[in-house]
DNA sequence: GCTACAAGTGGTCGGGGACC
DNA sequence: GGTCCCCGACCACTTGTAGC
């Protein structure tokens, strides 16, 4: 549909301004955007509640709301607006609209600091034992990406580290709007279980935060009595922290670098097609992965192995790493905890496509890929 | 519509530490 | 020494999908 509306000369100056800020698209688009936030508006104010921009929640309340309870005075939720400005059915929205705060846009790509690669256990060649492989509801990349960009935003603002619960409970917060914008696509692409893009974020459908808080501890950072951090990103030195009190986060070179890297969902358009992580990404990634975290690695070649050898089923799979499990560590490895982190593994893997899941109804099949088959015949790394 | 299966995720419980 | 609370480990429930 084409409107046509009067505009003063100083409007007009201030939708140029916008627009060379490279977060709309177009004209039309950033219209579409504007209408919408005023019904937003409208729509709070005829409800008798204020609004506050740049309202921000206390220093208790974020941490209440990290660790998934409510806080003493409940803020009011954010509201967010589904729409289809252009009515195309292809989502042509991107995540700005919801989040600025997963955006490569932004980044400072040359003042930054980076935190040292935290400690290996493991030398090359060890066997890992699966109890000590990264945790299996470490189960997908996409957040762990996500959760990279938001700390590089966050970094802005204080480049020696962001302190745990501020970086968990704003990158937490935000990842409900993202996740929320994902479920849509999901839905409206028809995006199956297997590929779906929001798995593992929270979403405002949610009340009882227990998602988010899952997020927060999962995929930015929580830390125990002893100061010790841990989460997907510290597991993937894609992190490292200052130890304290409350420890603050600093990402990795490893960790700007993946965080620097265009992602097709977050800066992209999400399509019935959409691929989670392009091909730099995924070659970063796994060279990453080959060189500086050996539990992962250890994780991917010993699935990828089973699988070649004939263990693609996850029975198969279970009996067979359940086997490699050493008689004095059995005890540790339930059946409903090895296939959760057989299950883990296999889902980062897919992320990465490594393996593929083959669906003949009810039954899975687990089949390599080309770049699965070549990761099992590279060399490991050495010291 | 019922059943089976796999994967994802929220819930529960035990251990350990903090506090009185 | 007793109680309470928090955290980590892992259990089991929920969800989605397909066959019959």
């Amino acid at each position: 549909m084409i409107i046509c509306f009067d505009c003063s000369g100083k409007t007009n100056a201030m939708m140029d301004e916008l627009l060379a800020r490279g977060r709309y698209a177009s004209v039309s688009e950033l219209i579409s955007i504007a209408i919408a936030n005023q019904v937003v508006l409208e729509t709070q104010v005829s409800d008798g509640e204020s609004l506050t921009i740049g309202e921000r929640e206390s220093v208790k309340q974020k941490v209440s709301a990290a660790n998934g309870k409510p806080s003493s005075k409940p803020t009011k939720k954010r509201r967010t607006v589904r729409e289809d400005p252009d009515g195309s059915g292809q989502s042509h929205r991107r995540v700005e609209q919801k989040s600025v705060l997963f955006l490569l846009d932004g980044l400072d790509t040359l003042n930054r600091l980076s935190g040292s690669l935290p400690d290996d256990y493991w030398t090359p060649g060890m066997e890992v034992p699966l109890d000590r492989w990264v945790f299996g509801q470490h189960n997908k990349l996409l957040p762990v990406k996500a959760s990279c960009r938001g700390l590089a935003h966050l970094l802005k603002d204080d480049p020696k580290g962001i302190f745990y619960d501020d970086a968990a409970n704003r990158i937490s917060g935000d990842a409900i709007i993202l996740g929320d914008l994902l479920l849509e696509c999901d839905g409206k692409h028809k995006i199956d279980r297997d590929k779906a893009l929001s798995t593992a974020f929270p979403n405002s459908i949610d009340k009882s935060g227990k998602a988010r808080s899952r997020y927060a501890n999962q995929f930015v950072a929580s830390v125990n009595k002893q100061g010790q951090v841990s989460g997907a990103l510290i597991d993937f030195k894609l992190i490292n922290y200052k130890p304290g009190k409350r420890p603050r986060l600093i990402l990795t070179e490893s960790g700007w670098e993946f965080a620097l890297m265009r992602n097709p969902i977050l800066d992209e358009h999400c399509g019935p097609h959409s691929i989670k992580f392009s091909e730099e990404e995924v070659k970063f990634f796994l060279n990453h992965i080959a060189a500086n975290v050996r539990a992962e690695d250890f994780a991917y070649r010993a699935i990828l192995q089973a699988i070649v050898g004939g263990a693609n089923t996850p029975d198969l799979l279970d009996t067979m790493l359940r086997q490699s499990v050493p008689d004095e560590r059995t005890q540790r490895v339930t059946l409903s905890f090895l296939s959760s982190q057989r299950s883990g593994a296999v889902s980062r893997m897919s992320d990465l496509g490594l393996v593929e899941r083959v669906r003949e109804g009810v039954r899975v099949t687990y089949l390599p890929t080309d770049l699965g088959r070549d990761f099992i015949n590279r060399e490991r790394p050495q010291e």
